[in-house]
DNA sequence: GTTGTTTTCACAAACGATTGTGTAAAGCGC
DNA sequence: GCGCTTTACACAATCGTTTGTGAAAACAAC
């Protein structure tokens, strides 16, 4: 900066406003000092620059983990819209764990990033670290999974509405006896998608039934368990919908396994259309989560909160909901062809 | 830390010599000063301390993307020794295409990243934005894929021996005729696949006949479409080893398509172990690529150039090479169940 | 010509850590 | 107790930007 300051015979204050776009600079200043800056290609030392504004071009990521379809979708689109603003996204794993989410924090605060985006792990039940976070007013905005509460930003998908579309669906498809596998209900999302799903039997005037629903974690194993179980019933259900994708695979495995055919026997869904879903025979109708909008979305309305706090405004907490798309695929379709999507999606903000 | 100095009555220089391990502070003013720190939960400013040092505690990652299994396994073993040693990932995507990857080698540059880790595009032709970041003397390690050249340092997969054991096994499970399907041959890692089957070929004495190879991309409709291709000779394969799941899946799922039985007619070997070669039916035979062994070796190289670096010393650059895993699934076994592993797995390091 | 207003820019002090140099104090042998 | 080395610490400059303040120049109004 000073060898472009020397050149043009005008001090370091004036480059670093003409290239800020600084009011008091003249316009034909601004030009030559970015022609100049442009034809050295100069780039400012961000270290410098954070340092005095006490703030990086760094946005921290916190994800439970990185396998999967759902988050590394979610992160990209993270990065896309990080980029286009200038920022560098820097990722951590909480693997699931409260320890590794709060030295996840702590390791984002040292690195001094300008704004946090959290997807809370899934055994964390103490959120004193988020406070923290917001006590130092740091912007913090979470995705996909909440902490509870309400005065908080964050971007989400309408879980509800994926276990209501599922559950309708399998419903419409002749199912008379609809089990659920739910995921564990300490998280929001879990609780959501059953809810989706006791919605759906209401209102179809159907008993939720505690023998037909199971709880356990979305793996394929527990899916299996969850229907070796249901076939021992008196009266076992004639489709499931899981509240994920690797549990309906094993359901839809144990079930083949016993001699029963998918779907005319037993209908399946799950939820988040895994890049295994359309592979598996029979392909497995699922809930697709619209990972990337969910990222964009959540970059930008912490670029929106960054901004505000920069100009000392206060921002009215916020929360995005994301309609889910329901894809409908060979698992559950007794009935013909369907058209794919029967409502038009649309994304709906809330609050 | 002014505050710690206040309260212990020392300069600042003591402390932070004291936090830094510095020879010259007396080892009970260490301990002090490092149980004050505790105390009072006191982080340093790492903007500032890589302002003065002119290097922060950000590692550079490129890929190029985020699905799949491999990549996120792989950024997940460098997250884990990253922040072992206290630094923070930085992550960017190329989406296998050289303009993003320069910017995103800019984007790095000027995020001052300590050194930078990268998984080449696969349309890269154009080295000299990495050439640059070597000229800033900033270390750099390639993973998985690496530009041309051997004074540079590099983890990769044996990718030739993971050819080589599929092929072999093809070969030994009483394929006569055994096809190839390659992926692009610009990129090394393809280039090597193809070497270690025909190495396999020739080590049984075959010849490598053309029409039985087909290059393209790793996809389900490219596989299905060399497999199309090839029963349509008048003499066509009886097993196939495709440089990439996806090629393998699509081929296996055509040949059924028009008939065949899989393994039994057609034996199928895919490169990745992606998530779905366990779960498709029949479930394929693949190669691991040790992702996330080759994670954490890449950032405990590139760790070490940085000292090497800070030190003044320079550093023989070097290549680490990983072994490949073969792992027998139902797609390729004629001759009832074999150990899964025919050789012990050591990690070689060559030069 | 004087006063007032606006525009345009320079000075210098931050931001928070690191580090070369200088200098007391302590330890030792004689 | 002297000179010597070693240990333990403080001073102050430095990294490259940003920004509050103030002052010079340009311009308009009277």
């Amino acid at each position: 900066m000073a060898d472009l300051a020397r050149e043009l015979g005008v001090s370091m204050t004036t480059v670093s406003r003409a290239l800020s776009d600084h009011f008091s600079i003249g316009p034909e200043m601004k030009l030559k000092v970015q022609k100049l800056a442009k034809k050295y290609n100069y780039q400012p030392n961000r270290m410098a620059s954070a340092l005095r504004k006490g703030q990086s071009k760094l946005l921290g990521i916190i994800v439970p983990y990185l396998e999967g379809r759902f988050f590394p979708k979610v992160v990209r689109g993270m990065e896309t819209a990080a980029s286009r603003a200038g920022y560098n996204v820097v990722i951590c794993q909480s693997n699931e764990d409260l320890t590794h989410e709060r030295r996840n924090i702590e390791s984002l605060l040292s690195a001094q990033v300008a704004g946090i985006l959290v997807s809370v792990s899934r055994t964390t039940d103490d959120f004193r670290h988020f406070e923290k976070v917001r006590g130092r007013g740091l912007p913090l905005v979470f995705f996909d999974r909440m902490m509870p509460g309400d005065a908080l930003n964050a971007v989400v998908l309408d879980d509800r509405e994926g276990g209501y579309l599922a559950t309708r669906h399998l419903l419409a498809q002749g199912g008379r006896r609809v089990a659920h596998f739910g995921g564990l209900q300490q998280l929001t999302i879990y609780r959501n998608r059953y809810q989706g799903y006791r919605d759906a039997l209401a209102e179809a005037g159907l008993p939720v039934e505690e023998e037909l629903t199971y709880f356990g974690d979305n793996t394929e194993e527990a899916g299996a368990e969850a229907m070796r179980r249901w076939l021992a019933l008196p009266n076992p259900p004639d489709a499931v919908f899981a509240a994920g994708d690797y549990a309906a695979l094993g359901a839809m495995q144990e079930a083949e396994r016993q001699g029963l055919v998918v779907p005319t026997d037993m209908a399946v869904g799950g939820f988040s259309n895994e890049t295994f879903t359309p592979i598996a025979k029979p392909s497995i109708t699922t809930v697709d989560q619209r990972c990337d909008e969910m990222g964009q979305a959540a970059v930008r309305l912490l670029l929106e909160l960054i901004d505000a706090q920069a100009q000392g405004l206060d921002f009215a907490s916020r929360q995005l909901v994301l309609r889910p798309e329901l894809i409908i695929r060979e698992s559950s379709q007794r009935l013909g062809r369907l058209s794919p999507t029967p409502e038009p999606l649309a994304d709906a903000a809330v609050q």
